[in-house]
This record gives C-alpha cells, structure tokens and sequence, in this order.
RNA sequence: GGCGAGGUAGCUCAGUUGGUAGAGCACACGGCUGAAAACCGUGGUGUCGCCGGUUCAAGUCCGGCCCUCGCCA
C-alpha cells in the first residue's frame, strides 16, 4: 500500500474502517438501492458482482440497475463469463476504487462472484479447450467409466465429485489430464479470509414480503417489453450463461400469463438459494430488509462507525 | 333434467387381470472452487370426493350420494 492511499483513507477512518462495504441479499430486497445509497454517501461507486448483468443485452430481464455501475453489461451476449475472468476484473475495479476514493461498495446477486471478489479464491486454472472438448464427449460417452478414470489419475477430486454431476466431471478429469487437480487443502471459498478490510451486511425480508415484491418486478419486466427484448435476444448467439436466464426459454415459448408465472416460480426458487448463500458469507451481517434504502444505508453507515471505535 | 368425461401429493396427471400408491413440476434439506440465474445429491409432504357393499385384501369391482367440466334440453 503506498503512502498517498493511507492518507486517504486515514482522513475516513472513523466513518468506515471497512474499505470494501458489500450488500448481499435476495432478488428483489432492494440490495441495488441500498448500494447506491452507500455509495453516494461515501463518495465512491458501486461494483456489480452478478452473473447476468455482466452481459450487455437483457437489461430489463436482467434488472441491469439504471444508475452507472461497475461490472455491468461488459460483455456481448455471446461471450461466456466465469468465475475465473471475472475475479481479476472485481479486484480491479475494487482497488481503484479505493484507491480514488477510500472506499469500494459492492453488491450483486451471485454469491460465488461475491465471494470471488472479496476474497482470493485461488481457483484451479483454465484448462485448453481442446482437452475439454474430447473430455466432454468421453463423459458423455459413459459417465461411469469417466469417474472411473478421473478416481485413478486423481482420486481426491474424484471422492468430490459425484458421477452424475457432468459438469464437474468434465472439469475435474480435464484438470487431472492437464496436470491440475480440482481437490484442494484450503476451503478459500467458505474461510472469512478477505482480500482488504471488509463489511458484509445481508438484507433480511421476510418471505411474504419477498413473494409480493418478485411478482411486481415481473410484472413490472413485462410492462417494459420485456418479451419484444427476449426476442431479440434470441435472434443472436448465446452463452452458455445466458442461455439458462430465468425467464428467458419461458417467455419464448409460452403465452406471457403462463410466462409470468414460471418466472415468478423460478425466481422464488432462486431467491431461496440466495438466502442459502446468505446464511453461510463468512462474517455477513444481518439488517432488516423491509424499509426504506436510505434508512438501511444509515444503519450500514451507524453500524460502520460503531465498530471503528 | 338427460347424456358423456372426470374427482389420487401444493399443481398437472399415471396407477396393468383387486395385493394399503408414483412421475414431472413445486417444496424442504445438503453439496459446490474458471458454466453459479449453472450443476449435482437426499427427502413423499396423501382420509385415493363421501357413505355403504362384495372380498382374506378395494384407488381398482358393485350400489347410492356429493362436486367439477362439456354437450343436449
């Protein structure tokens, strides 16, 4: 760390000994605004870490927000993200952040991208497409004889992964084949190691609440053309990622009543798995969800200077 | 009112010649380390519309009743 960031951030050391300040909650729980919130009151901006929004060209099925955010719509819709190339991304924009400003506000609803950001994941390498692609064919082949392979060239990552789980199959074995190995000694993923100074607070909203608020936000997506934007979509290539947006192969193919409904449904259900992740972020801190942006920004804000004292 | 079809899990439905129920979706719980809005594992949550009859045994066969849908009056 160089001088010049210190004096910076001494200059706010009481209001937030946290440099980084994320917002993690459920679809729907109102996580953006509180961000900006944050953000505008710090001064600083807001980084985006979501699977979907990093694609330029759903914005309304996407709930892309509308205030300019870090992370957002930097790729085609055609061109996959991971995990692996979005963390050296999220690193970058967090300490520049910081480094112009103090302090780095992030929020976004994929929880592995959240903790990817945070933390130094040390994920296992790319592997050549090439090795991949024959991989993939041999699971597909015969999954059995596949685990079976992967059990003797790597046994550890071979006990993780289940049989019929292909796609870490594929994984695993392209890994082992490549010199690599998916089994590792430390759980990075779940340790409370973060890469700087960090406040995580959870957004809590109770499932009435939650229920009510992911059928407006459908609602809401169909009122602004969401189907016309689908389309469109639909007309191009897609990533593997994009492929499997919530509400996209629905809203092609059924009647926009049938099509609002299985997106309320999937949301739901995904909203559930958020408040899974939320449960187990190392350190996270619960505020109750259900009032206004400002208010919790407040809280975040009280809840920072307390703890710096 | 007559004729027809149907009432089985939260929903849509399967259920052979009678042997006290099972799929998908939903739901719950768990895993996850370069696809994560992804992928995978485990779990049945039930007065089989109601009442009676036949039978060792009824979701299944018989009788009656109730309800829903369609067609005809």
């Amino acid at each position: 760390m160089s001088d010049k960031g210190m004096s910076k951030r001494d200059e706010r050391a009481e209001l937030t000994p946290a440099e980084v300040i994320a917002v993690f909650g459920p679809t729907a729980s109102g996580k953006s605004a509180v961000a900006e919130a944050v953000a505008a009151r710090l001064q600083t901006e807001v980084v985006s870490v979501d699977a979907l929004q990093v694609y330029r060209g759903l914005p309304i099925l996407t709930n892309q927000p509308t205030h300019p955010t870090r992370l957002v719509g930097i790729r085609s819709l055609s061109e996959q993200m991971t995990v692996g190339e979005f963390a050296p991304l999220a690193h970058a924009e967090i300490d520049a952040l910081i480094v112009e400003h103090g302090a780095a506000v992030v929020t976004g609803g994929t929880g592995l991208y959240l903790r990817a950001a945070l933390a130094d994941l040390d994920l296992p390498p790319a592997v050549d497409g090439a090795v991949m692609e024959r991989v993939e064919r041999a699971v597909e082949q015969d999954r059995a004889v596949a685990h079976a392979r992967l059990a003797r060239l790597d046994p550890a990552a071979a006990t993780a992964v289940h049989p019929n789980d292909r796609q870490r199959l594929v994984r695993a074995l392209s890994l082992a084949e490549s010199g690599g190995s998916l089994a590792r000694s430390v759980d990075r993923l779940w340790n409370s190691d973060a890469r700087r100074p960090t406040a995580v607070v959870g957004l809590d909203l109770s499932a009435e609440e939650l229920d009510h608020r992911i059928r407006e936000r459908a609602r809401r997506m169909f009122d602004s053309g969401v189907i016309e934007e689908v389309q469109a979509a639909l007309a191009g290539p897609l990533s593997r990622t994009v492929e499997k947006t919530l509400g996209l192969r629905e809203i092609a193919a059924l009647e926009p009543d049938e099509a609002l409904e299985r997106l309320v449904v999937r949301t739901r259900r995904y909203v559930a798995y958020q408040r899974k992740w939320m449960r187990r972020i190392p350190g996270i801190v619960m505020l109750d969800g259900e009032r206004d942006s400002t208010a919790i920004a407040e809280e975040i804000l009280e809840h920072l200077g307390r703890s710096s004292t």
